[in-house]
Formats: C-alpha cells, structure tokens, sequence
DNA sequence: AATGAATGAGCCTTCATTCAT
DNA sequence: GATGAATGAAGGCTCATTCAT
C-alpha cells in the first residue's frame, strides 16, 4: 500500500502559512498543524525553515519564467506580447496565489532571498525586453525613462495580489477579462484613447467582479 | 544641560528598522541599538512592540490624510487632482521613506493591525471619489469597473516603494518630476496620446535617474 | 530504553519550587533545574506557569474531596466526622506535603486562583454541614454563629500547614495520633471536659513529637 | 509651608499593595502610585524594597508587643489572659488589617525575613508562657504536649486574618464580642462545658456578623 | 516517515535600582 | 523631596532544530 507522499501537502501548507502570518510570523508548528503531522515530522522534508520559502514559490516562478521563454520567442507585437503577459500573471495568481503573494510580500526581507530577490530582477528584465521592443516599434510613448515605464509596469500587476482573490477552485483562465481589463489601464491609461483601438482581449464587464 | 526626550530618535529608529527586517524580523534590543540605549529603557516610551509600528505610521499617514483633505476641497479638475496626488504621494515617500514603506509592508499582517488596514481602505475611497468624478466629466474613460481603475491607481502609486529610494536629505519636492512621469503613465498608459496633451507638470528626463 | 514521562516529576519539582519560595518568587528555570531539563521544556507540558500551581494542587485536592464525599455518606455522629476530618487532613499533608502548603499559601492571592478560592469556599462547606449536624444533634454547642464555628474549625486544620513538616518518607497514617490531638483541641478546647468523655481516637503523647 | 511627611503613607500604601498582591507580586510602581508619586521618589524613603516589607509590619508588631508585655505582668488567671491575648489580636487586626495579613502570609518566605520568623517565634513564647501556665494551675488540660496546644491557639489566632475583614473605619474595640467568641472555642471547645462556667467577656451574637 | 520530548538561543516585557536635573 | 529617564538583570515564553525511539 503506497503512501502518498505528503511534500506537496506540506508545501501547500507552508505557502498559506507564509500568506496569512509572512515568512517571520509563521511557525514551523502551525505549518505542520495544517498538514497534520508534528513540527519535528517537517525535517524529514527539509534542513530549515528557508527551504520552504523556497519550495513554496520554486514551482510557481519556474512555471512562470518557462512561460515567459515560449512568450518572448513568439513573434507578436509588443501589445501583444504585454497583454500576454497580464493573462500569464493573472493565471498564476488564480493558480498559485499564496504562493504568489509571498513572493512579492517577502521578495524584499534582508537576510537572505536573494533567490526571489534574483527572479524579481529577471522578471523586470523580461518586462523591460517587451517596453522597449514597443517603444522601438513605435508601439509606446515612453514620455521618460524606460526603467520608470518597466516599474510602473510591473507594479501594476505585482500589487494585483493586494487585492485579487480568486474564487477558491478557479480555474486558469477564469479572470483573463480582468487580466486584459487591467492591461487595458496599462497601455492607454485613466484617460487615454478608445478601448476599440486596443484590438483583441475583449474586456468583459463581468470580470471585474472580484 | 537639558536630556533631551529621545521620542523622536526612537520612532527614527523603529522605522529605519522595521524597514529594514520587517516587523516581526525587527527586534527591540537592534531598535535600541540604533538609538543608544537599552531594550528596557524603551518602555519609558511605549507599552508594548506594536506600539512602535503604529507611532512610525502615525505621523507620516496622518499628515498625508490633512493634504488630502486639501486636495478634495479644492476646486480642479480631476486630472489635475490626480497629478497632485501623485506629487502628495512621493513627496511623503521623500520625507518618509522608511515608514511609507512599512507601511506599505505591514498593511496586511494578520494580527491586529486593524489601524493600518483602515487608513488603507480609506485612502482607497479617496482616490475612487478622484475616479468617479473624472469619469463622470469625461476627463477618464473607464472600459471596465470602478474598482478596478481605483485598484490600478493605488497599485502604481503604492508599488513605488519598492524601487523609489530618495537619496539621503533630499528636499521635499525633489521627485516632483518622477511623480508627474509616473502620473503622465497612469492616465494616458504606455502607448496613450502624446505627452502634449496632458497639460501642466512637465516631465523632466532628470527625474527618472533613480 | 523507554524514555519516561516526567511530568509527575514536573509537578513535584514545581510544588517544591512554590513551597519554598512562593508561587511569585518561584522561577521556571528552579523548577526545571529540579528536574534537569532546560526551562523551555518545561512547555512540552504546560502553556503558562500558571498550569503548574494547578497541577500541584490538583490531585491532592481531589483525593481530598474525593474522600470527603465518602465520609458525608457515612452515617457516623458528627463528632466522629470532624475526628475523621482531622485525620485526613493530616494524611493528605503527610503525603502531599508541599502541595497542601501551597494550596493553602497561594489560595489568597489576587490574580485568578478562582479554582483555588472555589475549592477552599467548598471545603468549608462540608465543615459547616458537619458542625450544623452537631449543633443540631446536640453534640455541639455554638455560643455564637455557625459561621465562627466553621472558620475556626478550618483555621485549625489549615494552619498546621505551618509547623507540621511530616518526616521525609512518612507513611499515610504515622500522624492519626497527632490528627486526634488537634482534634481533642478543637472539640474540647483548652480547658475543657477531660479528655475520657470523648471516645475512640485515643491520643497518644508520642503523636506530638514534631 | 511645611510639606507633610509621606512616609507614613507609603508605609500604608504598601501595606495595601503587599495584602493585595504579597510581597513578590507587588510593584514599587503599584506603590508609588497608591501614594501619588513617582516610584523613583520611593528611594527618597527606602533603600530596598525589602524596606518596606519591615517598615508595614514593625509598627503594628512593636505596639502588639509592648502590650503582650504589659498583659504577661498582670496578674490574672491564664484563661483571663489569654483572652485578653484574643482580643488584643483582634484589635490589632481591627486597626491594621492589611499590615496583619501582610505579616502572616509573608513570614514564610525563604529569602530573608528573619525579623518576621523571629517575632513569630517571640510571639509563641508568649503563648506558650499563658499555656503552661494556666495548664500548671489546673486551668488548662492538656492532652497531649504544650507545643501543639501553642500550635493550636497561635493557628486559631492567625487563621482570622483570611476571614476577618474590619469594617473601613472601625473603631478599636468594634470586635471584641468576635475575639471573645472564638476565644471560647479555643478554650471549651466545639462540644465543650457550657459558656457560663467561663466568666467575663460575654458573647454576642451580633459579633459574629463578619 | 513520524513522534514527542528536549535543546538552546533569543525575544518581549518587567522591575528594582540609580542618577542627573 | 521629586522627577523621569535610564540601567541591567532576570523571567516567562517561543521556536527552529535535533534526536532517540
């Protein structure tokens, strides 16, 4: 009789652990608690505490950065590929968002992270690859520097996770209207021109329910 | 010679602490450290820890709030509103870094906390009363939900913190510039209509080198 | 090699502890000494300190009550109750010595001790229904109120927690002859009837060594 | 202007505070501000805290003494003495209530306290001085040895002070008809010879309303 | 793999005591 | 005498980590 392994519970259990107390609030006891196993059980998973942050956003941020790969191959337009970019982030956060969230709130603790702190940088790179692509392309108005266009980028979707709460069992594609609704603020702004200029990614009043 | 109440170094310190490890990563003996004096003696000033992280944000939020008191009562429009809310805004983070950001930070801890999650929410209904009314003059197209626009203003606005570092002793309206760049993004996004078109708070190139 | 429980070890270590130095003066880390762990240990029994005043008293205490439950239902002259009161009090200090001072130490102080004070109002009710039965029979005779009678009754047997120190070792019965000393004390005072009229418990002058 | 001495009411204060809370669980905080100072200012007063714990009780003790020595010149019968004895505890008890309590439930404590333990003992010889004496003029009978009849009287004595609670304000003499009624238990006892072959000191009912 | 007891370092908090003003 | 700030030594409690079973 197979027992099933129980590192993807204890994984699970850390990542709400981490989102509802923070990485320093959290308690090797109340992980275990949600796992049903005792605090000492944990070491036959891990060496210490850190390992967990780790393996909480390991999978989410590989999944993600492999999916950025395949977008940066792809031959689109720079919208295009922006708008891309909202979807994946939304998807990630309906999938993984514990995960998600401590790895923004966390990404920049001292001790340590430099792990998330390197994938943080990785990813403005990314974000910054499609800016400029745009701007060169004539596809964006860049009215200053391009870091500044990068981070209002980026923050606009990182601080997704302060207020996005997907439906519990959503699935991956539930929130894409809210996704391209959002993106659509993004690209033309409070005030900017039409929606109907922007092609593609209807925008659905339904989803921005949450 | 006259001892000098140490009140204000303490809540420098706590803030410059907080900021750097978090709250619960900070601890009273390196808060005390900073200042110069023991852990205990730290209780001739506050009952308990927490009470440090509600001193560090007292001052800073609650002289964000008297502007934008000032702010709603004036008579301008929307946009104009917005921009000086983007100013209000990096202006605090000038003068306050560490507790902005701690702020920022420790808004949605778990326990308590109730005082931070309110100034929260109620920053969050000023800017939808900017929203709301710009839509309603036409000075905003709004494609999808109300919160969401709000959610989106706020995002751009709060996620500076963590990549907007004043240097040390820079005056008040410094970053001026970089606030009316990173307005110049929110309300007409990255390909939005010509610079030109969005009158008042020129953006100067020099104000995005941080 | 069976690792033993040592939380009777805890619990006796504790008494001791507190019957030395008082629940106050009393230190987690004397008591874990006593035991030979480490102070932190000591939670893999308890939550608070206060745990372990209950837990000292506890068991005592309800052996007591335990008993004198089974001495209500006997159908015996009142006088022969309280002969019998006098001896299990003394038997419980002869085998639970350090408990019982503590019991009777620590039941006044202020914070909580609820269960304490409640077991002391308790006791002294299963004294008063005794003494009522006596007066009411005609054994004894209450120059005042009931109440008097019952507090001196239990002043008796309380304070010889104060200069009776059972030797190290003692059996449960080896002061019966000292219970019925007291006992003629309480029954026929200093000066009163002789000691003959007063049947069984004979009182033996070795009982009076300690 | 002359500014009144505080001294004695820090003493009193303290004395509250130790009634309250004993010793070891009492503030120089607490204390202070009972008095309406600053817990500093207390050194104005004391060395130690231990200070005060001798300063609440030596006064109280010293006029107990003083009239123990005028009571043992007298030439009375034992019996008569020894409820003068009841009565001078009880009056003391009447006008100070807390240092009383403060003196019986502090003297057992380890560190320290001689000065306590050694009037306990003092205070004994007394008794046991009316004891053998009335025992040798056939006033007395005793059962067993002198010791556990001192025990005995000096229990019945110090057990009031966990039930005897003066009225605020009451008069020295308020409770005499009290000591008088529990006097008689000491000396005849629960079933003793009748009240009326103990002369003096009649027994009132409305005593015993404590 | 799991358990539960133990460890040891560290943290928040308390408090008697000191001291410059 | 009084003040308030500071000290420094604990003390209760937490928690990551270890380990024998």
């Amino acid at each position: 009789m197979p027992r099933p392994n129980r590192w993807r519970d204890v994984v699970r259990a850390a990542a709400e652990e981490f989102r509802e107390y923070g990485y320093d609030g959290s308690t090797l006891e109340g992980i275990a608690d949600r796992v049903g196993m005792m605090k000492g059980s944990l070491y036959n998973y891990i060496d210490t505490k850190e390992d967990l942050l780790i393996a909480v956003t390991a999978e989410p941020v590989e999944q993600l950065f492999s999916e950025l790969r395949h977008l940066e191959r792809s031959d689109i337009a720079a919208v295009d590929r922006l708008r891309a970019l909202f979807r994946l982030n939304v998807q990630l956060f309906t999938e993984h968002y514990p995960a998600a969230f401590v790895f923004i709130q966390e990404r920049s603790r001292k001790p340590q992270n430099e792990g998330l702190r390197g994938r943080d940088h990785e990813y403005a790179e990314v974000v910054e690859r499609i800016v400029r692509d745009g701007a060169a392309r004539g596809e964006f108005v860049l009215p200053g520097s391009t870091k500044v266009a990068v981070r209002y980028i980026v923050g606009v979707i990182n601080s997704m996770v302060y207020w996005f709460h997907p439906a519990p069992g959503a699935a991956k594609n539930d929130y894409d209207g809210l996704a391209d609704e959002l993106f659509a603020y993004a690209v033309r702004g409070l005030a900017g021109s039409p929606l109907g200029q922007i092609e593609g990614g209807e925008v659905t009043r339904e989803a921005s329910r949450n």
